[in-house]
DNA sequence: AATCTTATCACGCTATAAGGGTGATTTGCT
DNA sequence: AGCAAATCACCCTTATAGCGTGATAAGATT
């Protein structure tokens, strides 16, 4: 019998037969990483995974019943420490933010090749958060911001204040002016957002990436 | 005469002589990219950068006078389309964020050798979003929320509305249940978060990632 | 020189929103 | 049976939000 104990352990969690045993295959073939359980939905999964303990769980975004983005907490709560990569066929915005801010460690595209699954594996042993270059650019894109707003600097400056549940008053206060001419900014900056209310300032302003 | 015209052309904004024409050196070495202008400062450069026209610039993060974080929408208007690679020596999250806001596609660190600089100028040739492993990491960890919240999963969604703005009233109707409801809510979220206001309440939550 | 933009401040007005106190009910989970 | 979570009720006071209208000074632009 071939020992596993000083293996990474892995769990593949993935509704596809084919890409469910291909990757197992694939890591098996490493002598680094033993895919200890596979599993085709995340009922099934949570049940058995304690038992396991993987220090990587390979976990399909989209899943018929409980979703991979759903998962991920369930998993988390039972499994803290465990890394968890998601498996992801095409690049679904929403989807991959709602993995992020759910907890996943990275991302893993279906179609990889050996090299790429065990390198993004190793990667997030490593405290790495390996990810396609699609997923990348995605992400950083998510942080730029708009160069063509049409707020001025102060204004801008304003909307985040009021973006960060500011009264006015206080943001007055910290920018060291009169509460009038907040008001009067704030006066500016609905005009020009075609809005009339904070609500919907900020989420013109979040929309368009102005703050 | 080499003919440099189809080559991609690069431009390095870097204070230090001796990692500016190292990589210039290594980058030249390579038979796609040329190196067109370096520069020791911003101000030189964005009085000059027009007359090259980059496709890439690597710009150091911390440079003396202008820094490189605050080059970023300067060049960014002169030049649109230019792929701006940040050169780093360590992980400064604040700079990382701020660069990224202002427009950067990427990270490269200064102790990268040949292979590893033109891969990444070829990444956001390419449309991608190359950075180091502890970059990546730094920003999907951005993401991740608090698995320790001790708000309910109703407070969490309150304060997440309270936090795009609303009033307490659009709140009960978005949700559907009374305005009563939601000021029991928000009552029960600043006696957990130790607050008074909103404003403490979404600082207290966005610094633990509780939202 | 004339104009525009930006940031600043003033005053008046009305509706309502925010924050706090105290307490009750219901549902679901353990 | 007990507890946490979510719901709703009624009381209170002060501050806030949003709108209208207008002024002024400094800087940039044309």
């Amino acid at each position: 019998m071939i020992n596993n104990d000083n293996k990474i352990q892995v769990t593949i969690i993935e509704d596809d037969k084919t890409i469910r045993e291909g990757f197992t295959y694939l890591i098996n073939a490493s002598p680094k990483f033993n895919v200890v359980s596979s599993y085709s939905n995340v009922e099934e999964a949570l049940g058995k995974l304690q038992a396991n303990a993987p220090q990587v769980i390979l976990l399909d975004i989209e899943l018929p019943g409980i979703s991979g983005v759903d998962a991920i907490p369930k998993i988390k709560s039972l499994l803290p420490k465990t890394h968890i990569l998601m498996l992801t066929v095409y690049d679904n915005e929403e989807l991959v933010f709602k993995s992020l801010s759910n907890g996943a460690s990275g991302y893993l595209t279906k179609n990889s090749n050996t090299e790429k699954i065990t390198d993004a594996i190793q990667e997030v042993i490593d405290g790495g958060a390996p990810m396609s270059m699609n997923i990348a650019k995605i992400v950083i894109k998510s942080f730029h911001k708009n160069r063509n707003s049409p707020l001025t600097k102060r204004e801008t400056e304003i909307l985040e204040q009021v973006a960060e549940g500011k009264s006015r008053s206080k943001i007055a206060k910290d920018l060291f002016v009169d509460l009038e001419t907040v008001k009067s900014h704030i006066k500016n900056i609905y005009s020009k957002l075609n809005v009339h209310s904070r609500e919907d300032a900020i989420r013109q302003a979040k929309d368009n990436k102005y703050i």
